[in-house]
DNA sequence: CACTCATATGAATGAGTGTACATATGAATG
DNA sequence: CATTCATATGTACACTCATTCATATGAGTG
């Protein structure tokens, strides 16, 4: 169909990661796309916390907490120990700092610029 | 309720963003939490492209592809211009590339770790 | 200016998912 | 061992959103 790109898609094609593995990778974005989610990241990376705690941070139910942290503990970002009747939960990765760190970023210079716009 | 976090919570309260500004990174991760999206953008990495390109490379529809450069493109991560009667897309941002690239080396460092104690 | 090619867009559908509610598990306490 | 506190889990519902289909726009071409 349409005009001619086989010279071009057939380099890009060879350079291109498979496509499992960029499904994993948009799976892997998707834990950040959830603004629940990033708030219970962003908790952890101050500290340690226990479920009522981040529930009180947030101000949603325990419950719904609870459901977004199986969430993150099944993909490793991260990891639980029981104190007594309280379970703690931390960060279980170094990278999530960093990705969300990129992704702030990302924002933060974006702002910037809208500001350099307006400001002309 | 529950039992007493308030030390805690205020400290963490004070260093945590708004909760507009962690909004909005939930809603910059969400765009790479697509695999189609994700990969267009890693396609866009290696080139720049036309749109019936993407779409014979990623063997979709014109349409689909064209919806999601709309959505990639309202958030300024990727750019076009038109070329006769074909619009090229490309990357509109280099924190893109970035913030792909932490993403991908989290998934490669994880399968490592996995491989390692697979073989113990 | 009819026709074709490339892209965009609007509406509809279907699949996925975040939250609430109810309830279960599990640990301490007396 | 009954009770309470902290957490987990199953189900249902509402909502979001990616894709498809049909159609519109827009640029070349003869």
């Amino acid at each position: 169909m349409v005009h001619n790109h086989e010279k071009l898609l057939e380099k890009v094609r060879h350079d291109l990661p498979t496509d499992e593995l960029l499904s994993d990778l948009a799976d892997l974005f998707k834990l950040f796309g959830d603004s629940t989610r990033v708030k219970i990241l962003f908790a952890l990376l101050e500290s340690e916390m226990c479920v009522c705690a981040i529930a009180e941070l947030l101000n949603m139910t325990q419950s719904a907490i609870s459901h977004q942290l199986k969430t993150l503990r099944s993909a490793n970002l991260v990891g639980n120990r029981r104190e007594g009747k309280t379970v703690i939960y931390f960060l279980a990765d170094e990278h999530v700092h960093t990705i969300l760190g990129e992704g702030f970023k990302h924002l933060i210079e974006e702002r910037k610029e809208q500001n350099y716009i307006e400001e002309d």
